[in-house]
RNA sequence: GCCUCCGUAGCCAAGUCUGGUAAGGCAGCGGACUUUUAAUCCGAAGAUCGUGGGUUCGAAUCCCACCGGAGGUACCA
């Protein structure tokens, strides 16, 4: 079938409601519009005919009678799904349904596919995520989290320029992976013949940049760990990390709680969400308490780093919590928090005082030893930030790789692998310099309400059909 | 990866426990109807019951394997 190769709308469909709602039931507007769009329903009447056209901004009845519509016969043909160049008079029916009349009509591309069930839409969520393209169309719910989801990064790219962040771009493939315990998918350069990975994290690259005196950078990056599916994990994912020099985790832990405030106001209209049922409240500014003291709150057992390793796999043990023997007190007390707090912690709240022993990028904390100034934002059971004063000591930074190495030859697939040329970049000094990677995917989740990262992530990883 | 559940026409879906040869609706097709709102009404049609094997006189239904999905769990953000 022959279609055009344009059409020229001269309006969407909100703004001709916008502007022709308060007309009078049955009356006509005299303003003649072109708008397009798809065929979602149709009621034919006889003589005349009904159909909804629904575009990217919303859904308008077409009012087709025959006097006025030409070819009216082929326009009673056509097929739920069919898209539609439509000109005519703004008007409002007797029952008072805002209509555009259909005086020109073409058709603008023909679909082959019956649409789906026009009441009942579809409910399979293997076909809604492999076929997201009719999804769209027949789910609203969809369509709304996904426009929310582009308004979130806008607003955030916007809210962080005006404080004077720069948005930079650094590598997708790395070398060396690094900046999160994550397992990598890896890849092969064919010139080069080197093997490359996806990256787990942009950290260490976003702060080489702050060596570089860019003082404040952020990067919204997609990122790549090849570990289990879940309804809170796909295998690439979008994390917004940013690093303010002369910052420590006190600034960052305000400018964080401030962002997601201001977004969640700007989306939903309000501080105060609903998520999965219940009320959440983002407010500024969110608990801080060390770790320690959330696991004496919850488990009411006294942990420490000084305590001999066996009360803490005992603890383990009592908890019903595995461990390898090789974990440190600082990794069996992560554990222990993991499992004992952080899916009970519903309100906003900054877990902070990580051990030092799982935080090999975080700078020391300044008064607790074996701690570090790192922070995790937890909301609604889930982590959603995590961040810290950066560490900035090369020798440092050269001992925890180290470490990190130990762990990898024993064993450890998620460990770090020693980036030298990170360690240079800190030997010509990096200034005192915060930084937080928030997961973008979960935030869009929390403010959208969905339950699955598969209802936020436009075309989420699938086994091939077939 | 492991455990549990699910897969019937383009879509929604009954039937599976208690085996007897696939109900209904939407969409599509033919027809009626000049202000409908998931329009309604009449008619005809549309199904390798996820795939393969097994049990049985007989399998959508029971058993096994595989494929795909969902939830949970492990790893992780």
């Amino acid at each position: 079938m022959e279609t055009p190769y344009n059409f020229r709308k001269t309006t969407t469909v909100q703004e001709l409601i916008d502007a022709h709602n308060s007309l009078e039931d049955g009356t006509g507007s005299g303003t003649t519009v072109s708008i397009a769009g798809r065929m979602m329903l149709r009621r034919d009447q006889g003589k005349i005919a009904f159909g909804v056209l629904q575009d990217g901004t919303g859904r308008i009845q077409l009012f087709a009678p025959t006097k006025v519509t030409p070819d009216f016969e082929k326009f009673v043909a056509l097929n739920l799904g069919d898209w539609l160049g439509i000109t005519g008079e703004v008007m409002k029916t007797k029952r008072g349904e805002l209509s555009v009349k259909v005086e020109e009509w073409v058709v603008l591309a023909a679909t082959q596919r019956p649409f789906p069930d026009k009441w009942h839409g579809i409910s399979d969520p293997d076909t809604r995520y492999r076929q997201r393209y009719v999804d769209l169309w027949v789910t609203e719910e969809a369509r709304k989290t996904f426009v929310l989801r582009s308004r979130l990064l806008s607003l955030t790219r916007k809210w962080l320029e005006d404080k004077s962040f720069m948005e930079v771009e650094t590598p997708v493939f790395h070398p060396i992976p690094g900046g999160a315990l994550a397992k990598p998918f890896e890849t092969h350069h064919n010139a080069l013949d080197i093997e490359l990975y996806l990256r787990i994290a942009p950290e260490l690259y976003l702060k080489r940049l702050v060596v570089g005196g860019f003082e404040k950078v952020f990067e919204i990056a997609r990122v790549f760990r090849n570990e289990g599916l879940s309804s809170r994990h796909n295998p690439e994912f979008t994390m917004l990390e940013l690093y303010e020099a002369y910052a420590d985790w006190e600034d960052i832990m305000k400018l964080s709680e401030n962002l997601i405030e201001y977004l969640a106001i700007e989306l939903t209209g309000s501080p105060v969400v609903s998520f999965d049922g219940k009320e959440l409240n983002l407010s500024a500014p969110w608990k801080r308490t060390p770790m320690v003291e959330l696991i004496k709150e919850h488990t009411n057992e006294e942990v420490s780093l000084e305590m001999p390793i066996e009360d803490l796999q005992s603890l383990c043990n009592k908890l019903d919590i595995e461990f390898e023997s090789e974990y440190g007190p600082g990794k069996l007390i992560l554990e222990i928090y993991e499992k004992t707090v952080e899916p009970n912690l519903w309100d906003p709240c900054f877990v902070t005082e990580y051990p030092k022993e799982v935080s090999p990028l975080s700078r020391d904390h300044r008064a607790k030893p074996g701690f570090t100034e790192r922070f995790e934002g937890i909301v609604a059971g889930r982590e959603i930030l995590n961040g810290f004063s950066e560490l900035v000591d090369p020798n440092e930074q050269m001992d925890r790789f180290k470490e990190q190495i130990q762990k990898s030859e024993s064993g450890d697939e998620e460990a770090m692998g020693l980036d030298s040329d990170y360690v240079r970049a800190l030997e010509f000094g990096l200034p005192p310099t915060g930084g937080i990677g928030i997961g973008i995917d979960r935030l869009v989740m929390l403010l959208a309400d969905v339950q699955t990262i598969r209802d936020v992530v436009l075309f989420p990883t699938l086994r091939p059909e077939q």
